[in-house]
RNA sequence: GCCGAUGUAGCUCAGUGGUAGAGCAACUGAUUCGUAAUCAGUAGGUCGUCAGUUCGACUCUGACCCUCGGCUCCA
């Protein structure tokens, strides 16, 4: 056989050569250094057999290509190693640990057991003790194929591995990988020595995770670990975890007074203090002025409805365990919505409309409830109890195009007023083998994909396509926003739906005064005010800017003498409708500086002799790059800027 | 919901069976100060809830509740 190098030699090698031979053919050199390999393009390691004529590169430390998956995927065989070797240490027979599967996964990989006891996280240490010693002891990792009736044999211990196995073709053979005394099932690839394995790795955290994902599977313990090349890039990631919890809604929401849960009120209700209350008042003038601008119409429809309107929206087939339980009140049975469309539609059907009426483009800060499993509450960014800011618009085939672009230009200009730039757009799709999430009508499906597409085409936006992604009702474009520690969360959406104007027999009168049925485009432009305000914090990390600041202005006077032109200024700016407070504690000008920092106060207005002999300030304002101090500032000019940049929300 | 961890003053946390402590915040007094902490004093807790063990429980046991991490990456 042979195989193609980079440069584009060839190497001649015996049949079943490995990128092992192959860098030993080129040279000793290589072959010492030599990681990992590709072929064809693809991730392999030394110690499996190359195809005959592949082209393959060699992966060295100085040539790493994707060698963190490798490492990473070595390294849980480590950590599977380690545990074996903690729980023989304890005195279990080596029988008594089992294993579920253990991959590598962004920045870093996992292992799931079944232990014979659990583990603690404070047994993590020790056991990153006993992997940092497998690395050490430079263990050969080899590669062998085993018949699958053996394999079932040296494994009839562990139910998992037996499992896996006997899914597994019976003609072909089964790999496995090794190193010391320890064995697993794997395909692969792996690193050639454990001694080559990065020592910049760092186990997390335990948790339960359900056998192959499925809860009526039984529960396995999974450790977590992440690992890097190179220890100065655990240390950014550590660095950055950090970070996120810096930036956590949460703890800023209660350093800030926003926002809180109450035992007694009950889990995932949260209560809006009075400064998280101004950040969502702000966004809701804000995106209210936005849809009335763009002939959106405001309603307000009931949080509560009979469950018969769900049975027909078909949000009962889908949801039915997502709602809270029906409330029986005499004859009738009564649940607390889970979404508005419904209540949009009886407003629509409340009488006849003409053509020429559309598009009718209904709007609501709608209340909605769902019930969302305990493990899955979060501050305010998983609740039970939610507003989404939400509209329906109601328009005639022709206007689809039309009506797709001002929704999605009224969603890029929001962002921008939000200063949301790391934007993508996601047209998620059916799942046309998903008979049981989405309505079957293919007809319907491809026309609305299609309008989706080329409403995304004309404006020319990129975007990607997320097939299993679609409400049951209809395909959507959903736009996902980068937020400030990396992750993509799906904040907007556009929903194209022909069903539901079909179950609730929605019609207008047409030109000719035939009944013609309306399209319905469902639109979510910030969320709901819960996680836009979680999103808002995380992405400002409490520095809002002076629009949305809870607190905009503190006057800080310098000495009590100073207290009456404080209150004076603070009046002025009060009545041109700014927060703003005086602080006139007996403490020194450097502690109320600090308090203000603190509260992360956007603007403070220091005033002393000077400043109030020339009816001046001195600003100390908070900005992207930091402090920025301006002395002798005329309080008149300041404060036609202070309301000029609020209501431009720049 | 499931697995694991956690719960002590408004906040951050200490306290390994003998009636609970610190710093910050609050309050009182003194201080009047030029861009991130002035000093002194006072007050503040049915130690998540309920039961049990014990002469005695914040501490040990059990149940429940809240919160946190995970259950999405599949040999």
């Amino acid at each position: 056989m042979h195989v193609t190098l980079p440069d584009g030699k060839q190497l001649d090698l015996p049949d079943g050569a490995t990128a092992l031979d192959a860098a030993k053919a080129i040279g000793p050199r290589l072959a010492q250094d030599a990681l990992a390999a590709t072929a064809n393009g693809e991730l392999t390691d030394l110690m499996t057999p190359l195809p005959d004529g592949a082209r393959i590169t060699l992966v060295t430390k100085k040539n790493p290509g994707d060698a963190a998956a490798l490492f990473r995927h070595s390294l849980s065989h480590a950590l599977s190693m380690a545990v074996g070797e903690y729980y023989e240490a304890k005195g279990f027979p080596k029988e008594a640990v089992k294993r579920g599967v253990g991959p590598y996964i962004e920045n870093g990989f996992y292992q799931d057991f079944d232990l014979p006891e659990p583990l603690r996280e404070e047994d993590l240490p020790e056991i990153e003790k006993i992997m940092r010693d497998i690395i050490g002891r430079g263990l050969d990792i080899v590669r062998s194929d085993v018949g699958k009736q053996k394999a079932l044999e040296q494994f009839g211990y562990d139910p998992y591995k037996v499992e896996l196995i006997s899914e597994l073709p019976d003609d072909e053979p089964i790999t496995f990988y090794a190193q010391g005394d320890y064995v697993d099932l794997c395909r692969g690839p792996h690193f050639p020595n454990t001694g080559k394995l990065p020592q910049a790795f760092k186990l997390m955290s335990t948790s339960g995770a359900y056998w192959r994902g499925n809860e009526k599977n039984p529960i396995l313990q999974r450790v977590y670990g992440v690992a890097f090349a190179t220890q100065k890039e655990l240390d950014e990631y550590l660095r950055l975890l950090e970070e996120a919890k810096r930036r956590d809604h949460r703890r800023i929401g209660k350093e800030m007074d926003l926002f809180f849960t109450s035992e007694v009120i009950g889990p995932g209700l949260p209560l809006w203090l009075p400064g998280g209350a101004t950040i969502r008042r702000e966004l809701e003038r804000f995106v209210v002025d936005k849809e009335l601008a763009q002939g959106y119409q405001h309603v307000y429809t009931p949080i509560m409805a009979k469950s018969e309107l769900y049975k027909i929206s078909g949000h009962w087939d889908h949801y039915n365990e997502d709602m809270f339980p029906v409330m029986k009140m005499d004859e009738e049975e009564l649940v607390l919505r889970p979404m508005n469309c419904p209540h949009h539609i009886q407003i629509y059907s409340h009488k006849p409309h003409s053509y020429r009426e559309l598009p009718i483009k209904i709007a609501e800060l709608g209340m909605m409830h769902r019930y969302e499993q305990s493990g899955q509450l979060t501050g305010l960014s998983r609740v039970r109890e939610m507003t989404l800011n939400d509209a329906h618009i109601f328009c005639r085939p022709d206007q689809i195009q039309a009506e797709l672009r001002a929704a999605i230009e009224l969603i890029q200009d929001c962002y921008n007023v939000l200063g949301f730039t790391g934007f993508s757009y996601r047209l998620s799709l059916r799942d046309p083998n998903d008979t049981e999430k989405y309505f079957q009508d293919d007809e319907m499906w491809n026309s609305a994909e299609a309008q989706l597409r080329e409403g995304l085409g004309k404006m020319g936006l990129e975007f990607y396509e997320s097939p299993g992604d679609a409400a049951f009702y209809g395909p959507k474009v959903d736009i996902q926003v980068r937020s400030a520690l990396g992750k993509d969360e799906t904040l907007s959406t556009v929903q194209l739906d022909f069903l539901l104007p079909q179950k609730f027999e929605l019609e207008y009168v047409a030109e000719d005064g035939s009944r013609q049925r309306p399209v319905m485009i469902h639109r979510g432009l910030l969320s709901t005010m819960e996680r836009m305000t979680a999103f808002l914090i995380e992405q400002t990390a409490g520095n809002f800017p002076l629009w949305l600041a809870p607190r905009q202005v503190a006057i800080i006077p310098i000495a009590d003498r100073h207290n009456d032109y404080a209150w004076e200024l603070r009046n002025e700016l009060h009545a041109a409708g700014l927060r703003v407070e005086v602080d006139d504690s007996s403490n020194r000008m450097q502690a109320k500086v600090r308090e203000a920092e603190l509260s992360r106060i956007p603007f403070m207005l220091i005033v002393g002799d000077k400043e109030q002999e020339a009816r001046e300030v001195s600003l100390r304002e908070r900005t992207a790059e930091g402090t920025q101090e301006r002395k002798g500032v005329k309080f008149d000019d300041l404060k036609a800027e202070l309301v000029k940049r609020r209501d431009t929300r720049a």
